[in-house]
DNA sequence: TAATTTAATGACCGAACGGTCATTTTTTAA
DNA sequence: TTAAAAAATGACCGTTCGGTCATTAAATTA
């Protein structure tokens, strides 16, 4: 990896948790000097303008949460078990794999009417969440770990919203009780379509 | 009401859908200006610094909000009627009751780390949700609509979590199939624990 | 109606914003 | 080692930001 690359790197990492806490808009480039100790001169090297690195920033906070949860799911042998550790993954809100709570809440509803670009993205992550989900259920049927007649795709979706809504609830009260409430549910649903 | 509190309403309804829509730090007191075709000076005789106008605007979006669910709850008898009206009145985030989406979603993620104030009228917000749910459920368990069995506040949690996750799920996507699987997800739940 | 209070105006302010660029320093490759 | 290329610097620029204030216009009240 070339110096150039290295500090573009550089950038990226510090700048990710800065823009998934405070947001896009509320975040300075000098928010970004700051937090590299470079000069302005050096980022414009390495980013053409605030929303380049902004993007690049939303992708690397997905990246992260993205691998932290394959590592995590990846200790899982059986459907249902992987199923467990994805809820368990989210489960903490107020300490959440990624520095600011979940990505895609955060930048979605900001990009939601003023970032086309961030909104797909944001779009893109969530579709991919659903298939995993769905895809898990789908194994775990044909495995014989569930019930044929669960509904993969609806479970998946609603699996998905739910952590998503008490990831916010769980955030703005500032205690865990809803999540723990949500995951508790969701082990019910789950025990309820096993075999 | 005085002329001035005709122009503070006025000022309010009319930048409340702004900061809705582009969030709050994105929002120039300009927009506001443009919107109203009031002076600069004007703004600030109703209100003492943008801070203020915010937040008033984020009550004014949950105050609409919550008026609209009202009249349409209002409608509804039996507590699972209302639970379903509920359900329906969130289940087009394409064409919410308020412009911009929905307030909690939207000012509850961007004042998570920076705006405590609002962050507290949200949290507020959603407890008062998750009670009207809890109270319905109960209520239904009374009226022997539902079965005794049912954990109220665990299935209002679920519930609010749901429709939060399925409004952003639906409005990324721009495409309403998310929000419409959740909500046949949530009448089968109803459906399922009753009598 | 007259006197007084309140609302509305828009020019103006300093600060902070995103972004540029000539210059210097450091990497890189010959 | 040296020449060329790339990276880093920080002063600088125009714009926009939130906010102020003397002045004017309008509403309120006596």
């Amino acid at each position: 990896m070339s110096k150039g690359e290295e500090t573009r790197q550089f950038i990226i990492e510090k700048a990710a948790p800065i823009f998934n806490t405070k947001g896009i808009a509320a975040t300075a480039m000098s928010d970004i000097m700051e937090a590299t100790k470079l000069s302005k001169g050096s980022m414009y090297v390495h980013f053409e303008n605030k929303d380049v690195l902004a993007c690049a920033a939303v992708d690397h906070n997905m990246k992260i949460l993205n691998s932290k949860l394959q590592e995590a799911m990846s200790k899982s042998k059986t459907a249902k078990e992987q199923l467990i550790t994805y809820i368990d993954f989210f489960s903490n809100p107020l300490n959440p794999p990624v520095i600011g709570g979940c990505p895609l809440l955060n930048f979605g509803t900001e990009a939601d009417d003023t970032n086309p670009i961030i909104k797909e993205k944001v779009n893109h992550a969530i579709k991919s969440a659903q298939r995993l989900l769905e895809s898990l259920i789908t194994k775990g049927i044909a495995n014989g770990e569930f019930k044929p007649s669960w509904n993969a795709s609806e479970f998946a979706t609603a699996m998905f919203a739910m952590l998503e809504g008490g990831h916010l609830m769980s955030r703005m009260s500032g205690i865990n009780d809803n999540m723990k409430s949500i995951s508790k549910t969701l082990k019910i649903l789950i025990e309820e379509n096993s075999l």
